[in-house]
DNA sequence: GGGAAAAAAACGAGCGCTCGCTCAAAAAAT
DNA sequence: ATTTTTTGAGCGAGCGCTCGTTTTTTTCCC
């Protein structure tokens, strides 16, 4: 535990290079548990929840949440009502409102820390893999899958639940969407300009690469019913694409 | 119009032989117009349509079922109200249900009719393809962007609410998505049998396709503002695949 | 062809219920 | 003793659904 916490505060630097390899690598670098999130959750939100104990508050927002999660990714959001979240959460009704002012208030919290998850683990490429176009495209697509792997729920979630955002949230998620694909396509365009690799339309292709990202935390049940691992999805998705980019394979390898 | 309606009658051959083509070819081989669709849900729903004249009710189903898909699409099925629904398309909430008598017998209609198509559709590929992979994989691929185009939300709305439908429900859509998938990895485990090109993993392949061919309808605003169309989506996903299962290009083209 | 009788279809207020949400009081922590 | 946290019955709104009634269409006899 105590080793544990030591090296989750002084990282190998294996994202930084650009090699993530495993899924035990890319959560040695970040914390997406579910505590760690929900300790930032109330950071960002301590107007309105009225808890003052911060160890009384995280521990009960990460019951809350994990709740909210699994039923609503069972039968979705709306369909969930409080008084169930409050019996399979362990709290009263009263309670749940000293944690948000509303149910709205709730499905935009889960996806703040969504988008702001993305951000951080996506946001900024290392430095290393500036001029890799190639390198940097296998780490986006690790690097999601990796991330969507450790907060699945989370990403199912925000993916279903999307159209039913207020106004203010939908385009959030749009953002987000587009700014991903906006990280591939920047690839894919170097990789073309660096005459690495042929595409024939960056755009559509990247668009293309979007929905494959998705199906692993859309589909994660499929997938874990077939015994694919997290590693074994990135290959396939890898050589997926690099083969469909007319990449040699084994090129910068 | 009498012209159109014999042509109907006597459709090209283009999509047995293997040849679609064009999104206007396939539309002219199979009716999945909305008219055509509510015409065979109301013979199939006889018992629970309390509607005589079919005239009417194929008039009126019309306008139900369009009023659902397009509400249930911007906000979800459950979030739909009837009284909305009666608004929208025009009924009052009694007339409503001389149509169906559960709200959820309204969305298990829908479903069927989804289930239905595809079955119809894609259930027999072409005999001259048999022993063409390469050429039945392509058919696939045509067929279903050409499919779920024309049936757009009713394919977004068993895609997005398939998670409420009662357990019957949920079995039908998932096996008729593992179908499909099956279709797609028999004309994969077919061209690696043949030779024609090498696919490292036939059913994780398999599996990556899918989502390439759902994200049409999924996301298909995305692609309207692009300005892409189905054709070129065709092209492209085709493209797409066929790089990435090392086939060459322009190989029994 | 026209008008009364019968059949079909549409109507919408109202039922029982559950929803999201509140708040006075109890319980627990300090 | 005082503050913090939790409780859960209760509120009004809105839900899916029903059914007595009205409106529209069809039938049929003269």
């Amino acid at each position: 535990m105590a080793f544990e916490l030591a090296s989750a505060r002084e990282p190998n630097s294996s994202a930084r290079s650009g090699n993530i390899v495993s899924l035990k690598a890319f959560q040695s670098e970040y914390d997406f548990s579910l505590e760690a999130i929900c300790a930032r959750m109330l950071d960002r939100h301590r107007d309105t929840i009225r808890t003052q104990k911060p160890h009384i508050a995280v521990t009960k927002l990460a019951r809350i949440i994990q709740s909210t999660l699994m039923l609503s990714n069972r039968k979705g959001f709306h369909s969930m009502s409080l008084r169930e979240l409050a019996t399979a959460s362990g709290l009263s009704m009263g309670a749940l409102y000293t944690y948000f002012d509303s149910k709205d208030t709730l499905l935009m919290m889960i996806l703040g820390e969504v988008s702001s998850a993305v951000s951080s683990a996506l946001g900024c490429p290392p430095a290393s893999l500036a001029d890799d176009p190639v390198r940097r495209l296998r780490w986006l697509l690790e690097t999601h899958v990796y991330l969507t792997e450790t907060m699945q729920p989370w990403f199912l979630f925000a993916y279903m639940e999307a159209k039913a955002f207020p106004k203010e949230g939908r385009e959030k998620a749009r953002r987000s969407e587009l700014a991903t694909e906006a990280l591939i396509s920047d690839a894919l365009a170097d990789v073309v300009q660096r005459k690495q690799a042929s595409v024939p339309n960056v755009e559509l292709t990247a668009a293309l690469i979007k929905p494959l990202l998705q199906d692993w935390y859309v589909k994660r049940g499929k997938y874990r019913r077939r015994g694919v691992t997290p590693e074994q999805y990135v290959e396939a998705v890898t050589g997926f694409v690099e083969g469909a980019i007319s990449l040699r394979r084994g090129m910068s390898r």
